[in-house]
DNA sequence: GCAATAACCTACTATTTTAGTCAATTAAAA
DNA sequence: TTTTAATTGACTAAAATAGTAGGTTATTGC
């Protein structure tokens, strides 16, 4: 099992996304730029979740992602199982099998602990995320400063 | 967070311990053998547990090592942490920072994520394993075939 | 038709982590 | 005093992460 900030770019793209699309396609240097997240990364990541229909893309002017279902529809686990391997926390992927081809001592163990992790990231959708109250207030901050983009010189406090 | 064969063969091993470190102290040659890892890198493991002090260490012939506690006063949750960073899933590490200063979109989600896998593993102590009926089979699989170590050519039928 | 936009694709890279190996030293028991 | 086994430190190959760079293709508005 892993997780790290592609996952977690991921989730966050997604959101970003769950959140400013609902009319028209949102480009990838929107996000880029609301999220700090590299744009040449950001396509890498955006091709996995497109092979895994997650998205649909829009080419040229005014272009960009939408989500391929609706916001309730998709869930974290989906979306961290596109870019990473899995959410598996086992060595043997399941097949029971990592010690000289016989089960080992923590395989339960490690089954169990998948179980709990794919339980609660697969309980949770965007539409959950959108809903709350700390991502609202994040995405009203992120909005704001993002409509008025000055150099980093010459943010004001209120921008802040 | 990150959960590798590092955090598996840590727990592996510490559960051997406590199947085998009742009366002794157990060799990492005998841990090596039984669990196939490395037994290079069952030192460093250990050096790791030691500094954590979950396990203590007998030098010198017929030494090795023992849990520092009590089987039910040790927790996967605690064994990970020692090998590895933590079981954290925040690109923060908790300090809501990781845009620029500030909390990011899915700050929240990683967090509640944290507290579910730390509860899940710190719920479970190296006495809930042992007692575990999957976990006995295996072991007495194990020690029937150390006790008689033959090489894998001559491996019979019975002894797997 | 043409320029701008933005997805799409391929390849490359620096850094870090993993999963070890190797060699030498130290402490204790037989 | 020899053997056992922990302890330490340095080193390494391979993989994954977190990007970067440069180009190609499709679509839209002018
Ligand atoms: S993790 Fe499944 S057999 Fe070891
Ligand atoms: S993960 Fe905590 S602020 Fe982003």
């Amino acid at each position: 099992m892993r997780l790290t900030t592609k996952g977690r770019y991921a989730v966050t793209a997604m959101l970003d996304l769950a959140l400013h699309g609902s009319d028209r396609p949102v480009s990838l240097a929107d996000i880029s730029g609301r999220q700090d997240i590299s744009l040449s990364y950001l396509e890498q990541l955006f091709a996995k979740l497109r092979r895994n229909e997650l998205v649909k893309s829009v080419r040229g002017p005014g272009g960009g992602y939408r989500l391929s279902r609706a916001r309730d529809e998709i869930f974290v686990a989906e979306i961290i199982d596109a870019v990473n391997e899995s959410v598996d926390a086992t060595g043997c992927g399941g097949t029971a099998d990592c010690q000289q081809g016989e089960v080992c001592l923590t395989h339960h163990l490690w089954c169990d602990l998948s179980k709990q992790i794919h339980g609660f990231l697969s309980g949770i959708s965007l539409a959950n995320l959108v809903e709350r109250r700390e991502v609202k207030n994040i995405a009203a901050r992120q909005d704001a400063r993002s409509q008025n983009p000055a150099p980093a010189e010459t943010l004001t406090l209120a921008e802040l």
